[in-house]
DNA sequence: CGAATACTTGATAGTCCTCAACTCAAGTGG
DNA sequence: CCACTTGAGTTGAGGACTATCAAGTATTCG
């Protein structure tokens, strides 16, 4: 009973508690580590990866840790795109320049592929090129699925999808979900306020259907409740 | 003055008016269009090119007319992904099956590429491949700026920036756009209601930012002002 | 022309935001 | 060790924006 949320929610077993590292299953990362030029650096937390504007010179992959994708408005209003953890790939590109800024929210591993390497390699490799669509259009559908939570659910639905997809992909331990961002991240990633997320979360321990033990923490009590509200 | 419009949006001054046709600057339509067993066939105004869950067994562009990409929650809340004019593509999936459904705006001409010929040709021809990965990229980082919209715009950006949009898009003859869509479809798309989109679309011509001659015809009368709360 | 559909406009309500005060945890220095 | 500081998070009161419900107008099509 202890274990029922993973296995409803099929998340690898052989997940490594506490820090999380890269899954044998993912294939962003390990199309481009096994990339002959590739680099791995350490990025501490909070700092930029990339930003907005930059020439797009690298293709990235997360080994270890987790990172934020956001966009700025002039005035200040962010909205984070995607949390990325390991093994999922990001900075695709169509342009020559990042559309987005990308930094660390947790002291992380980065693999950094240069694009011009890739675009190259691609040219004369189809089984390559081929995976790069592959892990291309992966992002793509999980943006389009985002779009209808933006566009269509209520604070009390985004919280829960948002629990839902990051102990899906991999962030649950037993019944525990780890959340390394802050709740201003998890606010600007549902396109709500901090306050909401806030209240959000302590609607869903009153009705014990979470429970709340720290700040980066999150037990799921109602794994059930949590499925229905997702949709 | 008449045409500043264009020049401000850097619109193709080429555009045939009336019936919207593929552009020559198209690359997804071309690419396709190109393919040895591609085929082209018409779906009548409100018919379905697929549907949510179906095998995804084609790649689509549209090369003329427009079609809307959708997802339908349970409970009949619809979010529209996406809108596609002449030498869009649409269609690309990660996964075998097709995540949202998409049908025809207008009466249109669909090309059609078998999947898995293009899986086939993409293996053995890395210049195909990469150029597959390529039109995929746009998409993503299209679906990647209306996450944006969706999450931190309020109701009279996103109508401004969807003016805007559409127009840049090849809508746009002299300062008049055309939108094939409904007011619903419009509203599904922006994560608003048919009335919050009806009242700022009235609000717009009261305040002589845009005129209004009939249900699918805008005329932009201060562009500037639209750019602005484009953001 | 009549019917159906699409759209517009108005009144009201509800959800979420804003602003403000407060709590809590972690880190620092005396 | 503890008062102090700082930043993050929570909770409360009130307001704004958009949704909902309802009625009316315009357009399209047979």
């Amino acid at each position: 009973m202890l274990h029922s949320g993973e296995a409803l929610i099929r998340c690898d077993p052989n997940l490594v508690h506490g820090e999380r590292q890269a899954r044998p299953t993912s294939t962003a990362d390990l199309v481009l580590s096994s990339f002959p030029t590739s680099i791995c650096k350490r990025f501490r937390c909070n700092t930029e990866v990339f930003g907005q504007g930059d020439s797009a010179e690298y293709l990235c992959a997360v080994r270890t840790g987790a990172v934020r994708s956001y966009k700025l408005l002039e005035d200040g209003r962010r909205q984070i795109i995607s949390f990325c953890f390991p093994g999922d790939i990001f900075g695709v590109e169509a342009s020559i320049t990042h559309q987005f800024s990308t930094d660390a929210i947790v002291d992380s591993d980065i693999v950094l592929v240069k694009r011009s390497a890739v675009d190259a390699v691609a040219a004369h490799d189809p089984q390559f090129a081929y995976k790069l669509w592959i892990i291309t259009a992966k992002p793509l559908n999980e943006a389009q699925e985002y779009l209808v939570l933006l566009g269509r659910k209520n604070a009390c639905e985004r919280m829960a999808s948002f629990l839902v997809d990051i102990a899906r992909r991999g962030g649950l331990s037993g019944n525990a979900v780890e959340l390394p961002m802050s709740r201003q991240d998890i606010a600007d990633y549902l396109g709500l306020t901090i306050e909401t997320v806030s209240r959000r979360l302590s609607a869903m321990a009153e009705s014990e259907t979470v429970e709340l033990p720290s700040r980066h923490r999150v037990l799921l009590r109602n794994l059930r409740r949590l499925m229905e509200l997702n949709h």
